[in-house]
DNA sequence: CGCACAATTGACACCAATCAACCCGCGTGG
DNA sequence: CCACGCGGGTTGATTGGTGTCAATTGTGCG
């Protein structure tokens, strides 16, 4: 989402830039963390999407989050230490670590690039609260098509959208797990979306033929994404 | 949750007494931070119950997370300045205002204390992603019995719980909208769940009389919690 | 006394889960 | 080459959970 780039001093740069670990792959379907790990690093995705979940005793899936280029996955592993998830990846991908180690020197000698990590926690925090309101709130339908326009903003933010459309590579029972609805049911409301016009979902790429009306659908307001700069 | 005081030195313990500003109180009912506000300081709870929330188009009300005393109910404003969601009193509440300025400062020469913060931000968020899991893909009586045993275990490490009881000074109405169920239907599961003999709440406290089967019913398990200590 | 609010109950409609097929494209092994 | 399995997507039928509407009770309070 925000590039950590943002707002950096040259000095900063330089020190996330020091502060980089190993790189590593991950085919799809491998976990990149799995809860109760303690990683001793956080994880940057460099390409590919990855999906947070937990999973419930009678073998339910929820996705929790969904990130992509430019995302840490599981930067508060750092504060936390304890993974109370896992995270998977949904197509091939490709992360950059960066052990804890690193980022305590960070955090002691860089209190703004410190708050700037601390945002992007926060961010995560945020697309949490608006995903409750959605699954708590909204029908399946406005849940559905809430959740395409927060990707296409995020897909936009991290430069990897065109002009109406955004790579989406999951797989109906992910996108499923993601909104909490079976697959049968995630299925039938894609459908009624698709005849709304709003858009296509197809081949792992969405294709948005009406924005103001994908966007009244799904009640979306990106305040939540926090789109304007940080505080310095 | 985490009193704040936990892990500090002397030194932090007396950085965050020095930041602490204005002691404020709230009627119940009355909104503490409204989505919009750019409140330039963060709020720690005092006394009393606070919930966080959102409204949606049709005047539905989801509540994203509640709130006793030492909790921060808002410490993500600092970094993300723009507050995206509203925090009202449940009860009438006491509150202690930390200005921003005075976090940055912290922030600034307090390096540890900056990650306790953190932390405590992060602990939202674990709470958040649980919240999902079970709104998700547990039913009405498993959400419910998960809310009643997290409340407790928060309630018992703000020192506000005995040993078998806690207070729990919401309307059905109230827990309903933490639940995104309706009232209606909130009423029809709660009266299920007392029948099971787990607990009973009344006047504002909830009495747990089988805490294995409440746990077991809920599929709760407190990992997400982060019990432990921070890495200092 | 009257009113507002919280809790509760009944009847009903509807949204979403489940169960069970079926199609299709693709890769693989006989 | 073809049969087969498999994963992903789709559809129909049915069940069940949850929301909505409406009404009632009880309680506290002006």
């Amino acid at each position: 989402m925000v590039s950590v780039r943002d707002d950096l001093s040259d000095a900063e740069h330089n020190a996330i830039l020091a502060a980089a670990g190993a790189s590593r792959r991950f085919a799809a379907g491998k976990d990149i963390v799995t809860q109760g790990d303690r990683p001793g690093f956080s994880t940057l995705v460099v390409k590919g999407m990855t999906a947070r979940y937990s999973t419930v005793e009678d073998g339910g899936r929820q996705i929790t989050g969904l990130h992509i280029a430019g995302d840490f996955v599981d930067l508060h592993s750092f504060p936390l230490q304890l993974m109370d998830h896992s995270v998977t990846a949904i197509t091939p991908c490709e992360v950059v670590t960066f052990p804890h180690q690193q980022l305590m020197h960070i955090t002691e000698n860089y209190p703004h690039l410190t708050r700037v990590l601390w945002l992007l926690t926060l961010l995560d925090g945020a697309i949490h609260r608006q995903w409750m309101v959605t699954k708590g709130r909204l029908t399946a339908d406005e849940q559905m098509a809430h959740l395409f326009c927060e990707q296409f903003v995020r897909a936009q933010m991290a430069g990897l959208a065109n002009a109406q459309s955004y790579p989406f590579p999951l797989t109906q029972a992910q996108f499923g797990d993601a909104l909490g609805l079976s697959i049968v049911h995630t299925n039938r409301t894609l459908q009624r979306l698709r005849r709304t016009g709003a858009l296509e979902w197809e081949d792992g790429v969405v294709e948005i033929f009406d924005w103001p009306q994908l966007r009244e659908l799904g009640q979306f307001d990106p305040t939540y994404l926090h789109l304007e700069k940080l505080r310095r």
